[in-house]
DNA sequence: TTTAATATGCAACAATGTAGCATTTACTTT
DNA sequence: AAAGTAAATGCTACATTGTTGCATATTAAA
């Protein structure tokens, strides 16, 4: 399976964290890339068949570990991927974002642009990281059902 | 292995959602009861190695459904439960807690009385439900660092 | 073009979760 | 107290998800 063409952005991104150019790499970028919600670990692998399962995994923990995707897990546990703001620094990510999961379709929506709660937690306990994470019905399966 | 002294409360939950009280039902619940956080799944199994893994699978999901536990997934995707609020009802939960993650220790603890925030999602999303997941450090491993 | 580091494929394995079916148990009704 | 029935359990087999070791192939640098 040949490469895409206009890889110019997803070439840089493995560049600037020293990752290899290789074909499967360049091909979850631009898969992760194309929708506007993550991407769940089965639908990848339906995807990357002609990939090694195991190869399919260390991509996806390299990918994390550089900051350059995050990971959530949906309503069954399963795990779900999206491409990381551009201002994830390798092991530090600032994924504050909300995740929004659509008890229908079983998407995960990553909706940055909202403002966020200030937490006042119980004595004792310090905040390093927080995701707040809804469930409800998504735009696209609304329109659906009406 | 004798079932515990004390198991009224325990007894009348199982009663009131039409379960037959049995020893390894009433263990679950006096389990997840005893701690101030979430049982994982592993460390559930390893108290009940005696009730075959199957039976735990279907007690867990018996009592998730009726309402009477919930399932919250901690940062490496693995299965916790702890006890619901009395007020979740059959196929209803109302579990709009925060559920704070420990980095280190990695339990995941039920941080109920919180003011939660008011969401105001984009057009379109509409939300049934919501937790807030924060992960960081709880006071306990807070004190051993110190 | 050669080299060295790194990615991949393959195989084996561990962990997690589900389902069918025979047997046992809890509870109801005499 | 005994019998009957619905439900729970144990067992087995299986599917899915994720990890690891090692040989081979590929990328990118010298």
């Amino acid at each position: 399976m040949p490469a895409k063409k206009n890889n110019y952005r997803f070439e840089e991104i493995l560049d600037k964290h020293q990752l290899k150019k290789t074909d499967a790499r360049l091909r979850v970028l631009s898969m992760l890339a194309s929708k506007n919600f993550a991407t769940s670990q089965p639908d990848l692998e339906e995807v990357m068949v002609d990939v090694d399962r195991g190869t399919l995994y260390r991509i996806l923990n390299a990918f994390e570990e550089k900051g350059i995707i995050h990971k959530v897990f949906d309503l069954n546990g399963t795990a779900n991927y999206a491409l990381c703001n551009s201002d994830c620094e390798e092991n530090h990510h600032h994924d504050e974002h909300l995740h929004f999961n659509c008890v229908q379709c079983n998407n995960v929506y990553c909706l940055n642009d909202l403002d966020l709660p200030d937490l006042n937690l119980p004595e004792g306990f310090k905040s390093l990281n927080f995701s707040l994470s809804v469930t409800g019905i998504c735009p696209k399966c609304g329109k659906k059902s009406k």
